[in-house]
DNA sequence: TTAGTGATATCC
DNA sequence: GATATCACTAAA
């Protein structure tokens, strides 16, 4: 029996709830109350003002004041005019950290992921605790993770470039 | 390898 | 108001 998993879940260091993530089951009902599901494969952990590499680095904004609210937070943006990238908000608030889920054991791209789940836009902001829509279940598989430096931030700098923030999940 | 795409941030 | 940037994908 899979068990949906308490929004608790992401009020911890967003280092500590990646590993965690990666094997879950991320669940979409949609309004005719059809389910997608799909077992996460990769996420990236984006943290803190001093990562480079996250959004938050540049400052507190209009765009980013998502990453710096509570844990459970969905934070979906928009990359490259076409392609939704679908976060959640973990970690104390006011620390803007946030998980980018990067791929389903189906998907190899972050875009692809939302396309499937047919995420959009519309997300960005909804709170797990209160949200009857879109949850996350554990059914008890636990894949062997290995790390990896994130993808797509040559930007960021050699340390933030190189630092192994992103888990991989195993097949199953 | 390159084009396409549009919101955001930054620069007048 | 204008333009430079960008955590991507698909096509070639």
């Amino acid at each position: 029996m899979n068990k949906r998993i308490d929004p608790e879940f992401f009020h911890r260091d967003v280092l500590d709830a990646a590993p965690d993530l990666v094997g879950k089951i991320l669940v979409h009902r949609l309004p005719d109350g059809t389910e997608l599901r799909e077992r996460i494969a990769e996420v990236e952990a984006y943290r803190g003002e001093e990562d480079k590499g996250c959004h938050a680095a540049k400052g507190r904004t209009k765009r980013t004041e998502l990453l710096y609210g509570e844990s459970g937070i969905i934070y979906v943006y928009l990359c490259y005019g076409m392609h939704w990238l679908m976060n959640v908000i973990t970690g104390e608030k006011d620390q803007p950290q946030g998980l980018l889920l990067r791929a389903g054991v189906r998907f190899d791209g972050p875009a692809k992921l939302t396309k499937n789940m047919m995420i959009d836009g519309s997300f960005n902001g909804v709170d797990l605790r209160d949200c009857e829509e879109i949850w996350f279940e554990d059914d008890g598989f636990r894949p062997d993770i290995r790390t990896a430096p994130r993808v797509g931030i040559d930007y960021a700098g050699e340390y933030w470039k190189d630092v192994e923030w992103r888990f991989i999940g195993s097949e199953e």
